[in-house]
DNA sequence: TGTATTCGATACATTGGTGTATCGCAATTT
DNA sequence: AAATTGCGATACACCAATGTATCGAATACA
């Protein structure tokens, strides 16, 4: 099972990028909809307008677009909380629990595509907990993914007066852990209830972990 | 898809169950390894010593199958945490980030199974994701742990003098993030590494911050 | 514009899993 | 012990999905 996306760089015609794009596109919604074993490969097809002929000309297997797929989203989500933590870096001299809640919400609540997005990243764990091979991908995503943003939060937090008693990097695991388990109790509880698992609790509650490992300098 | 186990209490004989009890057993050990949707009716038969017959005798279907393990598994960990917590209740006077690091180390570690847990549980908030009905039991078992949990912390802390500044509901939540996603990270790193992602990080990190949230009463 | 090549559609063979219907053995009942 | 019922094995028909081989059309190139 390649993991790795580009074994050879061939120089790919501007027609096939752009069916191999739409593929991508399909499978994001199929899979996220029902999962990368239950779907399938006509599915995926039919969706993006081809036919299997298209697929297989394409790609080698549905794995193989899979981990397409989650290389191509995993850079847009990167990219995406990388330029959001900078544009807020140069806010005001001070930073609020009510500030820092404010710019989760954006995050948890803004992305139009948080469901699938969740969906396929629990899909990628699973892959990973099962297959070593791929569990080195997924762990060396996530890797990057803590660093950066541990590396924004020391840089964010020291600009207003501030630093972390706890480990910036520890401190983005625990945030990851709540943001992804707050997505999903989110789902769940659907948009019928004001209960606690809302955007804004978990926005809250997040801001307020930050609140409780943060001291003056 | 019926989601509550015992739609008719049919009495059922001590051959039946004992069948049964296997057939779920062989699940557990299926589904963990291949996932519900890749999983076969007859790899379950087989692992469990039986052919397809017997299953289809048994039970309706794989997800009924799986409802079934869910149900079983979920009381025997919702029992043995609560067993666990009440065991640790009577330590001493005084409660030290050390003692809580070691009472979640116990928990986090000694279970044998944590690696099929782990799977099954994500498995079954997948199929909650996606299927409302799913939703509603899954939710209702977290409710349900969540409150035992709080309630447990509550009454443990309070015993030595101490009390949480957070909701403990909302604590519990937390910490069971942490806790899920700790041990996804630890499975992950396997155990061939001395780096973050160990049971003894991901103890620490959870005393660190039910430490944080607590204060003299 | 004519030629070459790439790429997607169609058709086909094959496979793996499903669910059911039937049979026979073993456990239970009297 | 004989009779009955429950339950697991076997066999079969069926279907859905796969992957490939071939063909024709669109695109790139001269």
């Amino acid at each position: 099972m390649s993991v790795d996306s580009g074994d050879a760089p061939v120089i790919e015609s501007a027609r096939r990028k752009r069916t191999r794009d739409r593929l991508i596109d399909a499978a994001y919604e199929v899979f996220a909809e029902y999962g990368i074993a239950t779907a399938t490969v006509e599915q995926i097809a039919e969706r993006a307008g081809f036919t299997r002929g298209a697929f297989y000309s394409n790609f080698e297997s549905k794995e193989e677009l899979f981990f397409a797929l989650a290389d191509r989203e995993n850079q847009v989500r990167f990219d995406r909380l990388e330029a959001g933590l900078t544009e807020y870096l140069p806010e005001n001299g001070r930073i609020s629990t009510d500030q820092i809640s404010s710019i989760v919400r954006d995050f948890l609540g803004l992305q139009p595509d948080n469901r699938s997005w969740c969906l396929m990243q629990s899909e990628f764990q699973m892959l990973a907990l099962r297959d070593p091979e791929v569990g080195k991908t997924y762990i060396a995503g996530e890797e990057r993914a803590m660093t950066m943003l541990g590396d924004r939060l020391d840089e964010l937090v020291a600009m207003v007066g501030l630093r972390f008693t706890m480990n910036s990097r520890e401190l983005s695991t625990v945030l990851g852990a709540i943001y992804s388990d707050g997505i999903a109790r989110v789902m769940l509880a659907g948009s019928t209830n004001p209960g606690p698992d809302t955007v804004d609790a978990v926005s809250d509650t997040i801001a307020r972990i930050v609140q409780a490992f943060t001291e003056p300098v």
